[in-house]
DNA sequence: GCCAACGTTGGC
DNA sequence: GCCAACGTTGGC
Protein backbone atom coordinates (compact mmCIF):
# COMPACT_ATOMS: atom_id res chain seq x y z
CA UNK A 1 0.00 0.00 0.00
CA UNK A 2 0.96 3.36 -1.18
CA UNK A 3 0.18 6.94 0.16
CA UNK A 4 -0.44 10.05 -1.94
CA UNK A 5 -1.13 13.83 -1.57
CA UNK A 6 -3.67 15.15 -4.13
CA UNK A 7 -4.20 18.85 -4.48
CA UNK A 8 -7.83 20.50 -5.24
CA UNK A 9 -9.02 23.96 -5.16
CA UNK A 10 -12.04 23.88 -2.21
CA UNK A 11 -13.89 26.54 -4.31
CA UNK A 12 -14.27 23.68 -7.17
CA UNK A 13 -14.26 20.88 -5.43
CA UNK A 14 -13.26 20.27 -1.86
CA UNK A 15 -13.38 17.70 1.21
CA UNK A 16 -16.99 18.61 1.89
CA UNK A 17 -17.97 17.99 -0.87
CA UNK A 18 -16.35 14.34 -1.32
CA UNK A 19 -18.01 13.84 1.85
CA UNK A 20 -21.74 14.45 0.44
CA UNK A 21 -20.98 12.49 -2.81
CA UNK A 22 -23.33 9.38 -3.22
CA UNK A 23 -21.00 6.75 -1.51
CA UNK A 24 -18.64 9.20 -1.20
CA UNK A 25 -16.75 8.77 -4.01
CA UNK A 26 -15.74 11.15 -7.12
CA UNK A 27 -13.96 10.64 -9.95
CA UNK A 28 -10.67 12.77 -10.40
CA UNK A 29 -10.82 14.50 -13.78
CA UNK A 30 -8.77 17.24 -14.75
CA UNK A 31 -5.58 16.15 -14.47
CA UNK A 32 -3.31 17.28 -17.60
CA UNK A 33 0.39 16.97 -16.49
CA UNK A 34 1.85 13.88 -17.78
CA UNK A 35 4.15 13.60 -14.30
CA UNK A 36 0.66 13.40 -12.19
CA UNK A 37 -1.01 10.75 -15.18
CA UNK A 38 1.79 8.95 -14.57
CA UNK A 39 1.18 8.39 -11.50
CA UNK A 40 -1.97 7.86 -11.37
CA UNK A 41 -2.15 5.46 -14.45
CA UNK A 42 1.12 3.50 -13.09
CA UNK A 43 1.09 3.28 -9.24
CA UNK A 44 -1.97 4.31 -8.07
CA UNK A 45 -3.77 0.77 -6.67
CA UNK A 46 -7.05 0.50 -4.80
CA UNK A 47 -6.84 1.17 -1.29
CA UNK A 48 -3.85 3.83 -1.31
CA UNK A 49 -4.11 6.27 1.43
CA UNK A 50 -4.74 9.83 0.05
CA UNK A 51 -3.95 12.75 1.88
CA UNK A 52 -6.83 15.79 0.64
CA UNK A 53 -5.32 18.91 0.19
CA UNK A 54 -6.77 21.91 -0.47
CA UNK A 55 -5.06 24.71 -2.54
CA UNK A 56 -5.76 28.14 -3.82
CA UNK A 57 -7.66 29.39 -0.75
CA UNK A 58 -7.43 31.23 2.31
CA UNK A 59 -5.55 28.41 4.69
CA UNK A 60 -3.63 26.03 1.66
CA UNK A 61 -2.88 22.25 3.75
CA UNK A 62 -4.44 19.06 4.60
CA UNK A 63 -7.61 18.64 5.61
CA UNK A 64 -8.63 14.88 5.52
CA UNK A 65 -8.24 11.57 4.11
CA UNK A 66 -9.37 9.66 1.24
CA UNK A 67 -8.54 6.37 -0.59
CA UNK A 68 -8.44 5.24 -4.05
CA UNK A 69 -11.58 3.52 -5.03
CA UNK A 70 -10.58 2.88 -8.55
CA UNK A 71 -7.70 2.43 -10.14
CA UNK A 72 -6.89 4.38 -13.30
CA UNK A 73 -8.81 4.44 -16.48
CA UNK A 74 -9.55 7.32 -19.12
CA UNK A 75 -10.64 10.77 -18.34
CA UNK A 76 -13.80 11.13 -19.97
CA UNK A 77 -13.58 14.42 -19.77
CA UNK A 78 -11.10 14.90 -22.49
CA UNK A 79 -13.17 13.77 -25.69
CA UNK A 80 -15.95 16.77 -24.32
CA UNK A 81 -15.39 19.46 -26.12
CA UNK A 82 -17.85 21.50 -23.91
CA UNK A 83 -15.78 20.41 -20.97
CA UNK A 84 -13.25 22.70 -19.37
CA UNK A 85 -10.58 20.47 -19.74
CA UNK A 86 -11.60 19.15 -23.07
CA UNK A 87 -8.19 18.02 -25.09
CA UNK A 88 -8.85 17.14 -28.98
CA UNK A 89 -5.92 15.07 -28.97
CA UNK A 90 -7.23 12.76 -26.50
CA UNK A 91 -9.08 10.05 -28.53
CA UNK A 92 -11.25 7.45 -26.60
CA UNK A 93 -9.80 4.92 -28.83
CA UNK A 94 -6.62 6.38 -27.54
CA UNK A 95 -6.65 8.16 -24.67
CA UNK A 96 -4.23 10.80 -23.37
CA UNK A 97 -5.50 11.31 -19.58
CA UNK A 98 -6.50 9.03 -16.67
CA UNK A 99 -8.53 9.51 -13.61
CA UNK A 100 -8.69 7.60 -10.85
CA UNK A 101 -11.77 7.55 -7.91
CA UNK A 102 -11.22 8.50 -4.81
CA UNK A 103 -13.52 7.65 -1.53
CA UNK A 104 -13.89 9.64 1.69
CA UNK A 105 -12.39 8.58 4.59
CA UNK A 106 -12.47 11.05 7.21
CA UNK A 107 -12.31 14.91 8.04
CA UNK A 108 -9.20 16.13 9.89
CA UNK A 109 -9.98 17.57 13.02
CA UNK A 110 -8.31 20.94 11.72
CA UNK A 111 -6.43 21.81 8.99
CA UNK A 112 -2.75 21.08 8.60
CA UNK A 113 -1.54 24.06 6.71
CA UNK A 114 1.02 24.31 4.81
CA UNK A 115 2.77 26.82 6.68
CA UNK A 116 3.40 24.10 9.32
CA UNK A 117 4.61 21.87 6.76
CA UNK A 118 7.12 24.12 5.31
CA UNK A 119 10.94 23.92 7.19
CA UNK A 120 9.94 20.74 8.67
CA UNK A 121 12.88 18.84 8.26
CA UNK A 122 11.03 15.58 8.49
CA UNK A 123 9.15 16.70 5.29
CA UNK A 124 12.20 18.08 3.61
CA UNK A 125 11.43 15.70 0.78
CA UNK A 126 8.34 16.06 -0.10
CA UNK A 127 7.36 17.66 -3.40
CA UNK A 128 4.90 19.56 -2.01
CA UNK A 129 7.18 22.05 0.07
CA UNK A 130 9.99 22.25 -2.20
CA UNK A 131 10.45 25.43 -4.00
CA UNK A 132 8.19 25.78 -7.33
CA UNK A 133 6.57 22.91 -6.86
CA UNK A 134 3.35 22.53 -9.09
CA UNK A 135 1.89 19.07 -9.03
CA UNK A 136 -1.11 18.11 -8.30
CA UNK A 137 -0.86 14.82 -7.19
CA UNK A 138 2.77 13.34 -5.32
CA UNK A 139 3.73 10.75 -3.58
CA UNK A 140 3.83 10.79 0.12
CA UNK A 141 6.58 7.92 2.08
CA UNK A 142 4.73 6.11 5.17
CA UNK A 143 6.94 7.77 7.25
CA UNK A 144 6.00 11.74 6.07
CA UNK A 145 2.36 10.10 6.12
CA UNK A 146 2.72 9.44 9.57
CA UNK A 147 4.39 12.72 10.58
CA UNK A 148 1.74 15.06 8.48
CA UNK A 149 -0.95 12.99 10.79
CA UNK A 150 0.95 13.03 13.87
CA UNK A 151 0.59 17.26 13.95
CA UNK A 152 -3.39 17.08 13.76
C1' DG B 1 17.27 20.56 -30.61
C1' DC B 2 17.16 25.33 -28.98
C1' DC B 3 14.75 28.79 -26.81
C1' DA B 4 11.46 32.76 -26.59
C1' DA B 5 6.76 33.43 -25.83
C1' DC B 6 2.96 32.18 -23.57
C1' DG B 7 -0.25 29.94 -20.26
C1' DT B 8 -1.01 27.94 -15.75
C1' DT B 9 -0.36 27.03 -10.91
C1' DG B 10 -0.76 28.47 -6.52
C1' DG B 11 1.22 30.96 -2.45
C1' DC B 12 1.08 35.29 -0.63
C1' DG C 1 -4.04 41.09 -7.75
C1' DC C 2 0.83 40.04 -8.07
C1' DC C 3 4.32 37.31 -9.61
C1' DA C 4 7.80 33.36 -9.38
C1' DA C 5 8.25 28.97 -11.10
C1' DC C 6 7.50 25.83 -14.33
C1' DG C 7 5.40 23.25 -18.45
C1' DT C 8 4.13 23.56 -23.21
C1' DT C 9 4.19 25.28 -27.81
C1' DG C 10 6.02 26.41 -32.07
C1' DG C 11 9.31 28.90 -35.13
C1' DC C 12 13.72 28.31 -36.73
Amino acid sequence: MRYWLMKTEPGEFGIDDLAARPGQTEHWDGVRNYQARNMMRDEMKEGDGVLFYHSNCDVPGVVGIAEIAREAYPDFTAFDPDDKHYDPASKPEDPRWFMVDVRFVRKLRRTIALSELRDRPELAGLALVRKGNRLSVMPVSPDQWNFILSLE
